[in-house]
DNA sequence: GCTTGACCTTCCAGTCATGGGAACCCCCAT
DNA sequence: ATGGGGGTTCCCATGACTGGAAGGTCAAGC
């Protein structure tokens, strides 16, 4: 099986897939004509990587889970310990976004938005007219995540 | 004022001041020996982007909203609308997140998290014993968010 | 046997918004 | 003059890919 169909089975890029070889989540063998040979177990590791990755698992975190998918052994508080990590950051996620969105949609609610230049959202963000003490989230150094 | 001053009043690193300068969002004077000269118009334009950055607005879109500010004989719909598509952007990106958290929380719930080793998650993750359809999410090239 | 086109390969560069650090210059107080 | 704390430019790194160029391979059709 070629790359574009292991590709196609686990719902990721060939390109995708290349790469995961490269940073060492998979190795599969080669065929005589160089073309990647992949044995059921690393079509079984880029299903586990793309579901993982779906669940916003980044690639550290997808090595060290699919460490312990490998490891017979495993202590399952060690799986639940990432996922708990991992659940954590994303409510942090959420809870910013929350707070963006309900900002900006203040904003945009108070714009009459037509022809005229005048807007409450710029007036906002160049940070006029607003009392003391009601000024607009400040972004400390990476505290706020993109979108 | 030199930059960490004028840093602080922003609430940017004074590296990323520089960076806005590179790219073209701000062009303060120079001083004799090289330093970096801040008018009052490029004070307010880094407070500005600091709360448009604050709101999750790219770089580009802080560029066009600086130049909608800067533009008297604007359109507030104009303002507006860009306001409207990253609002749409951030919630897309908000229900990703939860759909994550939603099913990564009943993953966790699932799992003793103690010293043995069956864990659902990794089982999950597996794709094992699951009955066809009840597939995990899987990531069509970049629809979903990194957290 | 030759061509065509669809694969595959590697490698390099770019993305986004910074952050880190080197190498060097400048200013002020001791 | 010396030291320490500014400032400056420049290049490299991040994460997780994506795009594209240059070239090898394969199967089908003529």
């Amino acid at each position: 099986m070629n790359i574009s169909e292991v590709a196609k089975q686990a719902g990721l890029p060939a390109k995708t897939i290349r790469y995961y070889e490269d940073i060492g989540l998979i190795k599969p063998l080669r065929d005589g004509n160089g073309y990647r040979a992949f044995r059921d177990s690393d079509r079984h590791k880029l299903a586990f990587l793309a579901r993982a990755r779906a669940l916003g698992f980044t690639i550290e975190s997808c090595r060290a889970l699919l460490a312990l998918w490998e490891d017979k052994s495993r202590a399952s508080g060690d799986v639940r310990r990432l996922a708990e990590d991992h659940l954590r950051a994303i409510e942090t996620k959420i809870a910013d976004l929350t707070a963006m969105r309900d900002t900006l949609s203040e904003l945009v609610q108070s714009c009459a938005g037509d022809r005229r230049s005048d807007c409450p959202i710029l007036t906002s963000l160049g940070g006029w007219d607003r009392p003391p003490g009601s000024d607009l989230p400040v972004r400390g150094a990476g505290s706020v995540p993109e979108v």
